[in-house]
DNA sequence: CGGTTGGTTAAGCATGTGCTTTAGTATTCC
DNA sequence: GGAATACTAAAGCACATGCTTAACCAACCG
């Protein structure tokens, strides 16, 4: 990760820590302010703030300061596009699978045929 | 991730690594040796290998070793496992802007119909 | 104005990650 | 048996991560 990461480096990497799932599942239900986010977590307010770096810097929160809160949502986009990769490498996989079982299934009938 | 990190930690930080994602698209193609995985990969053969006990720390992965080949292949339920959060979380997310739309729709009428 | 609230910056530290090299151990081939 | 093959184990190193604490700043409140 030493030459910069890609937007799915960043974003399965946002995802691998279960605070900042927790921050996702909380921001999915609508947008939230930093403390906010902060208070059911047990950790200082400068970690929280670390991890909305990450989410951030990832793509999946975006988030705007007026006044002095700043306000935090998802962007979906960007969930969607790990989802994607993952959803591709799965079909791929299962159709892979699907094609073994139907050669199998021939192998077998020209046993029993001739 | 000091205390035992969970299924979902393990395999999105599988999936956070670019070389694992590459190890993960090759196997979906179908199994695989380890120096069949490697021969591609700009790295050394142990390398390569502690990648592997990270997929198959995570699931993502198995492998069993015969004479003196392992084999390594993909375990879809792990990959589902992956997709499925993320899918969760973006339809709840889907459904929450639904409603905000539905809601906004209502207030639009209101203010046009009396 | 002065205090509280909401956020930010910087520094420091323990542990984790992604490699490397070097030195093995089994298997299989001739 | 001896060489080649396929993997494994161990150690070490540079850099990343996930916190902490201790300031600090800016906006609102009375």
């Amino acid at each position: 990760m030493l030459n910069q990461p890609s937007p799915l480096d960043l974003t399965f990497q946002a995802l691998a820590d279960p605070t900042r799932r927790a921050l996702v599942e909380r921001l999915v239900r609508g947008p939230a302010s930093v403390s906010e986010l902060a208070q059911p977590l047990d950790m200082s307010l400068p970690a929280v703030m670390q991890h909305l770096a990450v989410l951030e810097s990832s793509g999946l929160v975006r988030s705007e300061k007026v006044g002095r809160v700043r306000t935090c949502r998802i962007d979906g986009g960007t969930l969607s596009l790990a989802e994607q990769w993952i959803n591709q490498r799965r079909m791929e996989w299962a159709s892979r699978l699907d094609r073994l079982g139907q050669y199998l299934e021939t192998l077998k009938n020209q046993g029993e045929e001739p």
